[in-house]
DNA sequence: TTACTAATCTGCAAGCGTTGTTGACTGGGA
DNA sequence: TCCCAGTCAACAACGCTTGCAGATTAGTAA
C-alpha cells in the first residue's frame, strides 16, 4: 500500500473523504504487517481513537481493497485477513491452531499442472496456501496429548 | 469414501447410528462430485426425503470429515464445500462468478520455495488454489460490460 | 420379540463475521 | 465561510453454521 500521506491523495481523487478515523486506519495498516483481521485493526486504533466504530474500519478496509491498496485474504481462518503488501507477489503460510500468517514465496512458474485447466477459463490468481501448526502450537498440542 | 454400505459399518463401528437420513446423505455425496454446500447435500437429499433438516445434514456431513471419509474445503465462496474423493492427492479451481469447482492435479513436488519454512513449523497441508471465471461466466461478464 | 437406552431427529434459537440502514455530522472544494 | 456529498456511530439484519431440548429411534441383549 501507498503511505498514509499518499492515501489521502489518492482518496480524494476518488472523491472519498479523508477523515481522522480513515487516517487512523491507513497508519496501523502501514505499519501492522501481520495479516490482521479487521477486528485487530479496530482494536489497534481504537487504543488511540476510542470512539471508532467497527463498521468504519470494515468500510475503509472495503475502500482500500477497492483501489487495490491492500488485499483481502479468506485463509480459512474464520474471518478475513488483511495485506498491506501488494507490491510483491507471495503466497501465505497459516496456522491452524493461533491463525498466525506469515508471507511465502515461491516460484508459480515452476508449477507444473498435470493437466489442461477447463475450456475457456480464464484465471485471475493461483495462490499457494500452506497450512500446519507453528512451533508454540504444536508444542501446546503435543502437551495435550501428554496430559490425555 | 467408501460406498454407502461400507459407511454403514464403519458408522456402527464408531458406536454411530445408520439412520435412513444418513444413508440418503451417503448416496448423495458418493454420486455427487461436484463438491457440493451443505445446503446442495440437503435439497438433493429433500428431493427423497422432504422431512429430512438441514441440521442433520450438517451433523453427518461433520461425521463423515471427522472419519476422514469426506474433505471440508474452504474455498472462499462463502459457504462450505464438500469433497467425497479423499483418495487422490489433488486440488481446485473456483469459478469466482458461479461457485464451479473442479479438481486440478498439480506437481506439488516440483514447487519450489524461495525460502525455508518457520522454524518448528509443522506443514499438514499445502494447497493450490486457481481463481477466476468460467467459459459462462466470463461471457456474462462481457455482456454486462458491453451494455454498460 | 421385547425392552432398554444411547444416539439421533427436527425445529428453533443463537453465534459469528460482515453488511445494510439511518439520522446526525463534517471534510473540503467553491 | 458555505454547503452538501460523503461519512460517522449505532443498531439491525444477513448468511452460514452450531447449540439446545424434547420427542423419536437404531441396535443390542435378554
Ligand atoms: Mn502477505
Ligand atoms: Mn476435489
Ligand atoms: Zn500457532
Ligand atoms: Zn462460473
Amino acid at each position: 500500500m501507498h503511505s498514509p500521506e499518499e492515501l489521502t491523495q489518492r482518496f480524494r481523487e476518488r472523491g472519498l473523504k479523508v477523515t481522522p478515523q480513515r487516517q487512523a486506519v491507513f497508519r496501523v495498516l502501514y505499519q501492522n504487517h501481520t495479516h490482521p483481521s479487521a477486528e485487530t485493526v479496530y482494536e489497534q486504533v481504537a487504543e488511540q481513537m476510542p470512539t471508532i466504530s467497527l463498521r468504519t474500519v470494515y468500510q475503509t478496509l472495503n475502500d482500500l481493497t477497492d483501489m487495490g491498496e491492500i488485499l483481502h485474504l479468506d485463509l480459512g481462518t474464520g474471518s478475513a485477513r488483511f495485506d498491506s503488501n501488494v507490491e510483491d507477489a507471495h503466497h501465505h503460510l497459516v496456522c491452524e491452531g493461533c491463525g498466525m500468517v506469515r508471507d511465502v514465496e515461491a516460484d508459480l512458474d515452476s508449477l507444473k499442472f498435470n493437466e489442461a485447466l477447463p475450456t475457456g477459463f480464464r484465471v485471475s490468481e493461483t495462490e499457494i496456501l500452506v497450512r500446519g501448526l507453528c512451533e508454540h502450537c504444536l508444542a501446546k498440542d503435543q502437551h495435550r496429548m501428554a496430559e490425555a
